[in-house]
DNA sequence: AACCCGGGGTA
DNA sequence: TACCCAGGGTT
């Protein structure tokens, strides 16, 4: 096992300046892990000071509105995270403080294995190695395992706990995490590997084999189907857009959406769409163009009818922003 | 173990 | 296009 302070020695030197480094606030700390999940920094680094701007504490968020919450998740994906972070909040503010090891973290919705581990680690000081995708990626490489994910998970997972055997990583276990996860960024890449940069070249199996671009071996992805809908963009004499709340469960799960048919496999007629206008009588407008979403699963092609009315009829909210909506339906609105 | 759940940047 | 990203939850 290579030297946990080769790689502190390099994180001293250049590890990346980002918003959340530094922080001690254990709230401040948790909120950086859930909004990157899944998420670049890149993305991250704008809306976390926004999210904080408005909810400065847990207190701030467990006491705030969900729509208020929704809003400000707004464009960022993963929207459970939004209702776990909420839950989540409740339960800190409700027992005076966040739990303060892993263990206890985990129980909280939102935080698994990882977001726990996270958040003990830098937070709490506790000698544990939170495993996410740069972590994984470099113990691949460093012990050249060649099984696919996620079936070499447990194995990585347990070099990665290795680490914490080492009394350099240990004594700055949230140091070394952040460590691990900056030489994924920015040398162990994904594709093209820096090597000639890195602290640990010359214990790399992978590296010695010529093989760690190849790693780790992941999956083929299965092919998107595509689903079909067709939506309503109804307005009140004021220039208000009628939007309802989506279920809380499922895909955009708790957000605003813009009345309209289910998602299916084929595509609706026009007969087949009206039943599901949210009023009749409505001159309706059909816009040009297609709102083209892709996820993770399945791809959206959605179209727009534009009506206008004197006032929205009853199960319609009346919404003055559109920011406060998922992409799929801000593009939606796009084509208007 | 397999699947569901967003959105954006990059090669 | 395809892949990846400081993953978690459900079945």
């Amino acid at each position: 096992m290579p030297p946990a302070a080769d790689l502190l020695a390099w994180y001293a030197r250049q590890k990346r300046e980002l918003p959340w480094r530094g922080e001690t606030d254990p709230y401040r700390i948790w909120l950086s892990e859930v909004m990157l999940q899944q998420t670049t920094v890149a993305t991250v680094g704008p809306r976390y000071a926004r999210f904080l701007a408005r909810f400065p504490t847990v207190e701030a968020l467990a006491e705030a509105e969900w729509s208020a919450v929704a809003e400000e998740w707004a464009g960022l994906g993963y929207y459970a995270r939004a209702r776990n972070l909420h839950a989540a909040a409740k339960a800190v503010a409700g027992r005076g403080g966040f739990p303060r090891t892993a263990a206890a973290l985990r129980e909280l919705p939102g935080i698994g294995a990882y977001t726990s581990a996270a958040v003990a680690a830098i937070a709490f000081h506790e000698p544990v190695l939170p495993v996410d995708g740069n972590v994984e990626r470099v113990m691949a490489r460093l012990a050249a395992v060649e099984t696919p994910l996620p079936a070499a998970r447990p194995l990585l997972g347990r070099l990665a706990g290795g680490f914490m055997a080492d009394p350099a990583a240990r004594a700055v276990p949230g140091d070394f995490a952040q460590a691990l996860f900056d030489l994924g960024a920015t040398i162990c890449t994904p594709r093209n590997p820096a090597c000639a940069l890195c602290p640990w070249m010359a214990h790399c199996r992978a590296r010695k084999q010529g093989i760690q671009a190849e790693l780790p071996v992941k999956p083929a992805r299965k092919a998107r189907p595509v689903l079909h809908g067709v939506h309503f963009l109804l307005r009140d004499a004021s220039g208000a857009i009628g939007v309802r709340l989506r279920p809380a469960e499922g895909l955009f799960g708790g957000m605003w959406e813009l009345p309209g048919t289910p998602w299916r496999d084929t595509p609706w007629s026009a007969s087949e769409a009206m039943p599901h206008a949210p009023a009749q009588g409505v001159n309706w407008r059909e816009a040009d163009g297609l709102a083209s979403h892709a996820l993770t699963h399945r791809e959206l092609a959605l179209r727009l009818l534009v009506g206008r009315v004197a006032a929205l009829p009853p199960g319609l909210t009346a919404l003055g922003n559109e920011a406060g909506m998922p992409t799929v339906m801000r593009k939606l609105l796009a084509l208007e």
